[in-house]
RNA sequence: GGAACCGUAGUUAAGUUGGUUAUAACGCCGGCCUGUCACGCCGGAGGCCGCGGGUUCGAGUCCCGUCGGUUCCGCCA
């Protein structure tokens, strides 16, 4: 306890026990109603809200004061806790309220921009963020995120992890996302780079013997956003020595079994492990939502002798077919359908073939397109019955399987078969490390180049089967968000440059831009792995928000922008000629 | 880079096939009111209809562009 705050009790704190003490509270009028005579304040605080009563009772200088309060004044209220005649249910404080002997304004306001209770736009509250966060639901998730952070540190520091800060001005490794980037003073057209992740820096502490370490740590990537993604964000970096994925997913579900349990008083329960390959091929996406079913199933050995052309047409090129149920999906509308075709059709996806199960068989766009013994089959193979939807597409599988992956989630949650409240975590393992990009026409990380190949393959080097080899990668999901992802790491500087190569950049190229790791893996690197937790996911989940902003204090527009601070902003010629830097624009 | 939705008093919304002075609620200002908790009652102020252009006798309404917010695709090792 803090021995010389002037308050004696939060607001949102007092109850029955309280009755007859003397208190003094400070806190925002949360609403003002004055009857004449009587007048009630609503008195808030971060704990809740009590009634305070200025009447008969009160002086005469009280009474006057409480007459000018307006919402949102900033008041200091000396008083006696005493029983309510008409006790409010409704609130926890509501059998009590507060006789004023005193009432202070310590604060007035200007009048509000908007209601703080009712749902102004995001534009405004973003605007107006200091007066948004005083809404009790923003503070319960800002107070969720720090009892998350708590958890972690907590939990990481009993079993010896290390929390070690890395650089944030940092060097550019333009692998990856963009950059963000910071010009330097006292070198001439030399630039540092904000951090993407601390991803060298971890390894290379592994390298320096720390054995086992941490860091909730700010990362940055100037990348177009969405609804769960900011260009500053937050992540529990882990990262350990000797390890076996095993150990470092022990570890993970510690942490976020160490967060559930103090943010929902809940168990995560037993993970699930799926292999990257299985989970494309029965979720269609690397990150399913297990908390319904309706799983793909391939279908097109059914369909490959089909007569129909349009069949024919979609499975030429190595095209596939997957179908999946909606369970009593039969009662969706024609409009529904429609606006879910128009859903696949953004990954790809030429369309998407539906027929409702009746009792006289199929009705609907797919009903003509296939013989009665494939309907059958296909029926028998998503396990589809009467009242069910059956949705078919067809195509190339980079389309197919995002398109019916993505639509597969969107129908659960539209149709509201998560239960609520449920969290439904798997681990998927077993990554491809490469995967071939058309634009570059050459092979990219999955995961990053760091990620160590499984030692079988490493053989597959410069033979062209890049695409076969896989790593010892593994991604945390959680109801469709993916809020960790980690692997072992590549200790040999040999395996590290053959990465490089593979990647196509050469060896003169990977010193200048990687040197310093590369120098770090060829003196004595310990076998290590780790993972990071996008922080800021975890929270969203921890707090029912799908809104990322809804957990970050200050966060920005997907323009990146922060419009209470109105960042970014020009600055002055002089800060420019300092830096070396000219605009062209 | 692309697509969709949105933008009207401080706020949230209404505004008909284009047609007098652009409505309402909350908030704000003034007055009344002794048990409210969405307090109530009376009165008042408050508008560059995001911005720019076009069509028209006439535009909040139609068209084009632009800016901003959100969501999605691309992107995000």
């Amino acid at each position: 306890m803090l021995k010389t705050v002037r308050r004696t009790n939060m607001c949102g704190s007092l109850r029955e026990t309280h009755i007859g003490q003397q208190v003094i509270l400070q806190g925002w009028a949360h609403k003002a109603r004055d009857l004449g005579g009587v007048a009630f304040i609503d008195l808030r605080d971060r704990q809740g809200v009590v009634q305070i009563t200025v009447d008969e009772r009160s002086p005469q200088a009280a009474k006057d004061m409480a007459a000018t309060v307006r919402q949102e004044f900033v008041l200091e209220i000396e008083g006696e806790v005493v029983a309510r005649t008409k006790p409010n249910s409704r609130i926890p404080t509501g059998a009590v309220e507060v006789v004023a002997t005193s009432v202070k304004i310590l604060a007035g306001t200007q009048p509000l921009p908007f209601a703080l209770g009712g749902d102004a736009q995001e534009e405004t509250r973003l605007t107006w963020r200091f007066l948004d966060l005083r809404r009790p639901e923003l503070q319960s998730k800002l107070i969720a995120r720090h009892r998350a952070a708590q958890a972690t540190r907590s939990y990481l520091d009993s079993l010896e992890f290390v929390e070690v800060e890395t650089p944030i001005l940092n060097r550019s490794t333009p692998e990856g996302a963009r950059d963000y980037l910071v010009p330097s003073r006292v070198h001439p057209g030399q630039w540092y780079a904000l951090p993407q992740s601390p991803q060298l820096f971890k390894q290379i502490l592994m390298v320096a013997g720390m054995d086992r370490y941490f860091q909730i740590t700010k990362c940055f990537r100037d990348e177009d956003l969405r609804s769960d993604r900011q260009p500053e964000f937050t992540q529990i970096d882990i990262e350990m020595s000797f390890p076996t994925s095993d150990t470092v997913m022990e570890v993970a579900e510690g942490v976020a079994q160490a967060m559930w349990q103090k943010v929902r008083g809940e168990d995560i329960g037993e993970v699930p492990r799926l292999t990257y390959t299985e989970a494309i091929s029965r979720f269609g996406v690397d990150n399913p939502d297990l908390r319904f079913g309706m799983e793909l199933s391939e279908i097109t050995d059914v369909v490959a002798d089909s007569e129909s052309t349009v069949i024919q047409g979609a499975l030429q090129d190595g095209g596939i077919a997957k179908a999946f149920a909606v369970p009593s999906g039969a009662t969706q509308s024609r409009k529904v359908l429609d606006k879910w075709t128009e859903f696949v059709r953004r990954y790809g996806m030429g369309g998407l073939m539906w027929a409702k199960v009746g009792a006289e068989g199929w009705s609907g766009s797919a009903k003509k397109l296939f013989t009665d013994e494939e309907k059958a089959t296909i029926q028998e193979t998503i396990g589809a019955k009467e009242g069910d939807l059956v949705l078919i597409g067809m195509g190339q599988a980079g389309h197919v399987n995002p398109g019916l992956g993505r639509l597969r989630r969107h129908i659960g949650l539209q149709l509201d078969m998560a239960v609520p409240g449920q969290f439904a975590f798997c681990w998927i393992t077993e990554f491809p490390a490469f995967e071939w990009d058309e634009d570059s026409k050459r092979w990219t990380s999955t995961h990053h180049p760091f990620t160590a190949p499984r030692a079988s393959d490493i053989a597959l080097f410069g033979t062209g089967r890049e695409n076969e080899i896989m790593t010892d990668a593994y991604d945390l999901v959680c109801n469709g968000y993916e809020i960790a992802g980690g692997s072992i790491r590549i200790h040999d500087s040999e395996v590290q440059s053959k990465v490089f190569t593979a990647l196509g950049i050469d060896e003169e190229e990977a010193e200048t831009r990687f040197g310093f790791l590369l120098n770090a893996l060829r003196h004595g690197a310990p076998p290590h792995g780790g993972i990071a937790f996008g922080f800021d996911r975890s929270v969203m989940l921890l707090t029912d928000t799908d809104n990322i902003r809804d957990v970050i204090a200050f966060p920005k527009t997907t323009k990146a922008q922060d419009l209470m601070a109105q960042a970014p902003s020009v600055v002055d010629p002089e800060q420019l000629a300092e830096l070396h830097v000219k605009n062209t624009k």
